[in-house]
DNA sequence: CTAGGGTTAG
């Protein structure tokens, strides 16, 4: 049972004795009162804290100024001004004592804080006397504006004046280091750490587990967290490993620690509970998400707003949106996060075009955007394939400067690659100084989405992300897999595979899923069913291409095993399945079992039918000879306006050489689709199957009249380890003559009709 | 005799 905290927390006054050195001396005058008040001031930016600062300090007297001025400068510090921080400097020098080490030390510290680096470098510089906090404040001010290399520069500058480094400097130094390419002199600091006995430093150790954590070194922020004795870990150090635990996918131990944490007598602040909300977003903790939202409430963290970011990331991760979308309303000041996790939540969840008019409102609330905001932005683009919107943030992202940031870019490439657009998506590429594997799998997605003979670039690519040393991962080899499945290249697929096994990735469960796909479109299903039986564990996607498999290859029975022993194993077929199911019975003339599985799968599944249900169907009754079944399946289903289906129709018709229905389905097709160049195709080689050449060229004379964009139809074959490409009505194979002699021969055998119709008969 | 260091959410 966890005790509660009486009172909220927040709303605790800070400790009187923090202002006793002003409370004791009752005979000074009201101005001076009255700034010793302001130094516990919640609110120290604001304009009436300034002014009354510059009230009670400018008509002072000397001796004011050099007692009380620390309190005055640390004020100003909370301010953030830096003009009032000037005019203190122009007092101190007017006064002579810009020199003395200690408020040399505090100006070095106010500008430092006040982000003004040259002017923190201008007073450290002509500082006569210099200790170690005038360095320690100096480099603290590099560290953060982000300069790293000044913090070393300044670092190395005092091991040469002999200058030795203390615990202070050491906690500087590590939180520089905390990035992945300093990580290896962080270690350095570390073993220096060590000799110097400052391990036991708990600012020391919270540094250095910080700097691990960042710098993607798991196992040595739990190593160091070890190392620190139970007395000294506090709140801090417990927030930070509670953190680290999430990032590494380690939900539970962080659930036991932050119990620990509450059983230890230590107060949990809002950190904690940020940082614990947050480890809920992993796909097994919404509950105990709910119980720490509840558990927050009663410690009166709940209205922060960094815990209320996480409770919308952890909702918006668990697919609850409307949940999240109240939780954000209930932010009084929504932050860049607040609204970031928002837009990602809605783009996760399919709202992508919600999510863009949502940043167009932020940007109207007059937030400012940082890279992790315009990549969700970017991604909610590439979802929705809204080039326009992307094409506007991309000019944002180099207004602003966050080209060669590496998730901007990915996000850039995925963008341009979903929409087909794959010149600009390698231009973007290549911009990267840092690329990572990501950066090229977005650009494999452009080769999935094009659907061409193009597909061909995809090793090339590859061949690209080994030369610069750019690891691929199971994305990139699921992805090779399912492009080389397309292709139907058996030698290249298998060869990916092998690199796939030889790189660590082939008991990745997205590659063996894409490999049991790879070898079935290959026709390799018995490489398919050893695939799938090698696997350590299954998910619905194994046993949905397991079942896609058999149907693909025309064994209906095989699929219907495999459907009938996932549901045994406990895993509840969906509409992939369902859909791959009812494949496998149109394509092995298992007639009346696709129509019953058809009629029960949503009473018996809960899978509602979808157009691609549909559309199987009417192929399969069309396959059964009950056309007329199909045409009355599509009257009455939801999709009757959706040219896939008429599709389909039209498809069959020309498949059973039905006239009559076939003309029918065409004149759907075209109402439906009358720009399409695809359509006029399908009905012109309906025609020309059933023998009526001039129906047929009417079709086309129509479609060439349109004017219409057309691609090409194409086939691969490979033989003898070769691909062969096949575009229709090209002359480019180097065999061609001898490619339309066969076709003449067996045109001749099936009762006369010239090579052309064959081939057409066959595309 | 004042002053310098560590943790969060997208």
């Amino acid at each position: 049972m966890i005790s509660l905290l009486p009172t909220n927390l927040l709303q605790i006054p800070l400790n009187p004795s923090k202002s006793i050195p002003a409370l004791k001396s009752k005979q000074r005058n009201n101005s001076l009162n009255f700034s010793s008040e302001l130094l516990n001031s919640r609110n120290p930016s604001s304009k009436s804290t300034r002014f009354s600062i510059v009230s009670c300090v400018f008509p002072c007297e000397e001796n004011f100024l050099y007692n009380e001025w620390p309190q005055i400068l640390q004020t100003s510090i909370g301010c953030g001004d830096f003009l009032l921080g000037q005019s203190i400097h122009a007092f101190l020098v007017k006064f002579g004592y810009q020199n003395d080490t200690f408020r040399g030390n505090n100006l070095v510290n106010l500008y430092a804080k006040l982000n003004r680096l040259g002017e923190a470098q201008r007073v450290f510089d002509e500082m006569l006397d210099r200790n170690k906090i005038t360095w320690t404040s100096l480099m603290n001010g590099y560290l953060q504006v982000n300069d790293v290399e000044s913090v070393f520069q300044v670092a190395s500058q005092m091991c040469r004046v002999g200058e030795r480094f203390n615990e202070y400097c050491c906690s500087v130094m590590l939180q520089a280091c905390s990035s992945a390419e300093y990580v290896f002199l962080g270690k350095q600091i570390h073993c220096f750490v060590v000799k110097s006995g400052f391990r036991e430093d708990i600012f020391v150790a919270t540094s250095l587990i910080s700097m691990y954590s960042m710098g993607g070194c798991s196992d040595d922020t739990v190593k160091v967290f070890a190392g620190i004795s139970v007395n000294e870990k506090d709140v801090r150090c417990m927030n930070l490993m509670i953190s680290e635990y999430g990032k590494a996918g380690s939900g539970e131990k962080a659930i036991w620690l932050f119990l620990d944490l509450l059983s230890s007598g230590l107060d949990p602040d809002d950190y904690t509970f940020t940082n614990i909300i947050s480890v809920c977003k992993e796909n097994t903790l919404l509950e105990v998400g709910r119980q720490l939202q509840g558990l927050a409430m009663k410690y009166g963290f709940v209205s922060e707003t960094s815990v209320r970011n996480a409770i919308i990331t952890m909702y918006g991760k668990h697919g609850l949106v409307e949940d999240m979308e109240k939780m954000f309303q209930a932010i009084s000041e929504k932050n860049l996060v607040s609204w970031t996790a928002l837009l990602s939540g809605y783009v996760r969840n399919n709202y992508a075009i919600k999510a863009l008019s949502y940043f167009v409102e932020m940007l109207n609330s007059s937030i400012y955007v940082d890279s992790s905001c315009l990549s969700t932005v970017l991604d909610g683009c590439s979802e929705c394939k809204n080039l326009d919107f992307g094409l506007q943030i991309h000019g944002s992202v180099i207004k602003i400067g966050y080209l060669s940031d590496v998730n901007v870019g990915t996000a850039l490439i995925h963008l341009y690659a979903k929409c087909s657009n794959l010149q600009s998506a390698r231009l973007i590429l290549n911009g990267l100084s840092h690329k990572t594997a990501a950066c090229f799998n977005a650009i494999l997605v452009g080769f999935t989405e094009i659907d061409s003979h193009h597909k061909e670039d995809a090793l090339f690519l590859f061949s690209q992300q080994r030369e610069e040393d750019v690891y691929p991962d199971a994305v990139t080899f699921s992805q090779l897999l399912s492009l080389s499945a397309n292709q139907a290249s058996l030698i290249r697929g298998k060869s990916i595979h092998a690199c796939a096994i030889k790189m660590g990735c082939g008991n990745d469960i997205s590659v063996a899923n894409a490999a049991i796909t790879m070898y079935a479109k290959c026709g390799s299903i018995d490489d398919a069913y050893l695939m799938f039986r090698s696997m350590n564990e299954h998910d619905t996607i194994s046993w949905n291409a397991m079942v896609s498999a058999y149907a693909l290859h025309g064994q209906g029975r095989r699929a219907f095993l495999i459907f009938e022993e996932m549901q045994r194993q406990g895993f509840a077929p969906d509409k992939i399945t369902i859909l791959s199911a009812l494949q496998g019975c149109c394509y092995s003339g298992l007639w009346e079992d696709g129509i019953c599985l058809f009629n029960e799968m949503e009473p018996k599944y809960g899978v509602r039918a979808i157009l691609e249900h549909f559309a199987c169907m009417v192929d399969l009754l069309g396959r059964a000879g009950r056309i007329p079944e199909a045409l009355n399946l599509i009257k009455n289903s939801p999709y009757s306006e959706s040219p896939l289906i008429w599709r389909t129709l039209v498809n069959v018709c020309k498949l059973c050489g039905d006239l009559s229905f076939g003309k029918i389905a065409s004149k759907h097709l075209l109402d439906l689709t009358p720009e399409e160049a695809g359509s006029y195709i399908l009905i012109s080689n309906f025609y020309a199957g059933r023998g009526m050449l001039k129906e047929a060229a009417k079709v086309r004379t129509m479609m060439n009249d349109l004017k219409l964009p057309k691609e090409a139809g194409y086939s691969t074959i490979e033989v003898d380890n070769k691909v062969h490409l096949f575009v229709a009505s090209s002359k480019d194979h180097p065999e061609t003559k001898e490619i339309y002699a066969k076709l003449d021969l067996i045109g001749a055998e099936m009762g006369g009709e010239d090579a052309e119709n064959v081939f057409l008969a066959l595309i």
